[in-house]
Formats: structure tokens, C-alpha cells, sequence
DNA sequence: GCAATAGTGTCTATAAGACACTATCTT
DNA sequence: AAGATAGTGTCTTATAGACACTATTGC
């Protein structure tokens, strides 16, 4: 080995700058449809176009820091928000101005009060993710693979449960299933699936203080378990188009 | 917002320089056991010490090539690897040098021939991954990691024929499934298992030349199939510590 | 009363796992 | 001949999903 490549391999000051930054998908649940925070960017590149809330990290600020705090910047983040890594991006030339890896997180909370526009954004909103608007950078693809871990999630953790309130009832359980898979679900069968999983739910005792909106009687309310698994496992109606 | 905060937010420069690098969880099954490519630090911090194949990107190379690279010039890289990204790490101090974030990726590989050290390890090695040695910075749990990614991605992927040749005998495919997951398999389920699952395997028509070492009829071979997703899944026999 | 919903019962098809068994190969 | 392995058959239990049904509530 050269010295040339002595220096390559071990000074990244030889390198130009990388800037790291974290975006943040960040999911609810409002009037039944899945939701996805979007903030309208007010500089260059990309000036004008939505854009998933996100940022360069800082000194001494870990990564998950750095989503949470950049989410909070764009919301005024109100307490339960359940965070996880999603995945990276670095293909040269995915931001104009340099080099920049990104680390997407996904976020998940109950319904959310209306954004407040950011530090470093000019309006902040959730949209529908079934009607969105361009995206700037390469955002739309992150948003597509964070919908799918989303949906992938929801069959074998209780993450359904970070979509609703300390408290819930089965039918708001099914409902953020079918938000976020898209798909009705059997209301008879899920309710039984739920309760035979150890450790998904567990009961309150209590009920709704009155029926639903449109009649029926009070339902039960439960509150998350101890499982961090399901099992078994809640699976999507089988979709053949993504098998093969 | 005043000019600090203006800066702090869009100026990347105005921060100290971050360093990103990729690092490679390179898996292989060699003698029935799970293997982990490791090499020898031949640098300061952590001089003498193992670690995992990697180093930092490179300007204008995306991450999958510099994790590819970085494999490469540990091993010789045999055409046939699988690679996909793991996760990132970026907990300020967990390189001693600067601030480091690591974009972490997944190789799966045939059985390989024996690695050779590369232009900057003084050596490298397959290690079961049931016996390691003490790794350099945070690498332990990144190894622990991709090791569980691995074991999760092999029930409801085909990934488990990344670690056979290009045709390979049911049987040959159960072993991975037993080195990976560390248990032993009935073998006359998991045939039957592994033929029912539309798209995982096809049969060649072919046959092995003899039967096993120790006795037995010749296999059928077969190759992979178009399958992306396995369809039912092969699901791990229940681990109740790891549900709650 | 009527419509909607919570929750339960039942039946069928599919899948997982235990076990037995036959056929074919190596030593 | 003995022992190991490939592959198949069969039975039991668990699960997924379709469908029916009762009870309770809002309107």
C-alpha cells in the first residue's frame, strides 16, 4: 500500500466535506387515514416544495437526538412518540449543495395536534399519504420505505399501539390497522385474533362512558401490554403482487 | 429565528467535520457453523484489536459501493454476495478520533475462500460467530445486530440460498437454517415445508453424483427461485424470552 | 323501531409439528 | 449387514378466515 492510499483510507479530512444529517417520517392516524408530517421548505435547493421534516445533526447529539429534536422543532412533540431507525442515504449528488448521508428515523404518535411551522421551515402540515405532494430530494423514497416498514411493523410488534391513546378500545386498535395497511379488516375475527395474543393488550376494566357515534354498545378499553413481540402475529391479508 | 440558529441549521461547515464509514457484517457458514469476517487492526485506536471490515466512503461512491469495496479488498470477493444495509451508529465519542457515523451493512456469502488481509488490516479471518473475540469500538453490537437482522430475515426471505452454491440439496439448505438459528430442524418437515412455498426453490432435475458422506440416497438439486418474499413463512421455533 | 356496533360461536381450510416409514446410498 | 440420509405419509393441534348470531347502544 502507497502512502497515497495510507492517507485515503484513514484521514477523511483528505475527503471533501459529508455532512450527516436525519429526516424523519413521522405517521398518525387523523379521521381514520394515515398521515404523514410534511414542512414546506423556505431555502434553496428545493425552495417552496414539501419535504420531510429533518436536518444536520449536531455536536455531541446522538442520532436519535437528533430526529427527536428536529420532530419536536416541527410539532411541539407532545410527550408519547415512539421512535426507530429506518435506513441511510448517500448517493452522491442526492442534495446539490454536497455530499450529505442522511438517517432516516420513523416516528409514531396518536393523533397530533396541527403542526406549527419550524424553525427552519416556512408552513408545516400533515398530509394524507395517499394524495401527496412532490417531494423534495430524494424524500419520496424514503417516505415509501418508511410506509413499508410501517406496514411490515404493525403484523409482528405492537406498534398499533403507539397510534392510540394510554387507553383504547379494540375497534380504535382495528382501525389504525386499516388505516395503515389500507385494507378493511374483519371486525368479529380481529377482535378475537387481539385478545388471543399474550401480552398485545390487557384490560382497563373500564368501558366508553357511551356507545359509538353511530349506535352499538360501550366497548372495553384496554391499555398496551407487556409483548414486544406478537405471537402469534397478525399478517396482512396475503398480497401476492409483492411475493415474487 | 436569529443568525445562529439560521446557521446552525443550514450551514454544515460550520460544525466540525463528521467522517461517515461503511462497516460490513460479512456472513458465511463454513463447516456447518455460522461465520463472521473480522480482520486485525493495524492502526491506531484499537491497534491489535479485531473489527470489522470497513472504512470511509469515498467522494462520489454511494454506500452499497463502499461497503462492496471495503469487502472486496478483505477477501477477494467471490461474485456471488448479497449485501443489504443494517443500520447506522453515531453516538458521539464512539470513535476516539472524530465524530464518526457508520452506515452498517449485511453480506451474505457461499462459502468462501480464506480471506486475505487487506491494505489496511494486518489480517483477517472467518470467526464462529458463537466465539469472538473482544471487538474494536462499538462493533460487538453491531455484530449482535445484523446477526438477529440475519435470523429474522431468513423466515420470511429466500435469503438463506445466499449461502448455497448455485444448486444446492434441501438438506444443504436446512443447515443454514440450523447454523443461523442455532437449533436443530426435523428434517422430513422442513423438506416438505420448503417444497410447499410457491416461488422459494425449482427443482434443476438433476441429482448429486453420490449420496451423502456417511450413507444415504442421492438428493434432488435445486436452484433458487423467483420467490421475493416466502409465502407461508418459515417461522423459527417460538423463543418466549424474546417475546416480552 | 331501526341501524350500527361490540363481542361470541361455529365451521372450514391451511399450516406446524410429532412421528412413523420406505427407499437408497456409503462403509 | 449396518447405519445414515432423502423423501413421503399420517395424525394432532393451532391458526386464519368466513359467516352467523346476540346484546347494547344512538338516533
Amino acid at each position: 500500500m502507497d502512502e497515497s492510499e495510507f492517507l485515503a483510507g484513514y484521514d477523511p479530512r483528505a475527503y471533501p466535506a459529508v455532512a450527516v444529517t436525519v429526516d424523519v417520517v413521522a405517521l398518525t392516524i387523523r379521521g381514520g387515514a394515515l398521515h404523514v408530517l410534511l414542512v414546506r421548505r423556505g431555502e434553496q435547493p428545493h425552495a417552496g416544495r414539501w419535504a420531510l421534516p429533518g436536518g444536520f445533526i449536531r455536536p455531541d447529539e446522538d442520532l436519535p437526538e437528533a430526529a427527536a429534536r428536529e420532530l419536536a422543532e416541527e410539532t411541539g412533540m407532545p410527550g408519547r412518540v415512539h421512535i426507530e431507525q429506518l435506513a441511510s442515504y448517500g448517493t452522491p449528488g442526492r442534495d446539490p449543495r454536497m455530499r450529505v448521508v442522511s438517517v432516516s428515523y420513523l416516528a409514531f404518535a396518536p393523533d397530533l395536534p396541527a403542526p406549527r411551522a419550524g424553525t427552519d421551515a416556512a408552513d408545516a402540515a400533515w398530509h394524507r399519504v395517499e394524495r401527496l405532494p412532490e417531494l423534495a430530494f430524494d424524500h419520496a423514497r424514503i417516505l415509501t420505505e418508511g410506509l413499508e416498514r410501517a406496514r411490515d411493523k404493525l403484523e409482528y410488534t405492537p406498534l398499533a399501539t403507539a397510534f392510540v391513546g394510554e387507553t383504547f378500545t379494540i375497534s380504535e386498535l382495528r382501525s389504525v390497522y386499516e388505516a395503515v395497511w389500507g385494507v378493511p379488516l374483519h371486525a368479529g375475527n380481529f377482535h378475537r385474533k387481539v385478545l388471543s395474543v399474550p401480552g398485545f393488550v390487557e384490560s382497563t376494566g373500564e368501558t366508553t362512558e357511551t356507545g359509538g357515534a353511530r349506535g352499538g354498545p360501550r366497548a372495553k378499553l384496554y391499555r398496551a401490554g407487556d409483548a414486544r413481540l406478537l405471537h402469534p402475529a397478525l399478517l396482512r391479508p396475503a398480497r401476492e403482487e409483492e411475493i415474487r
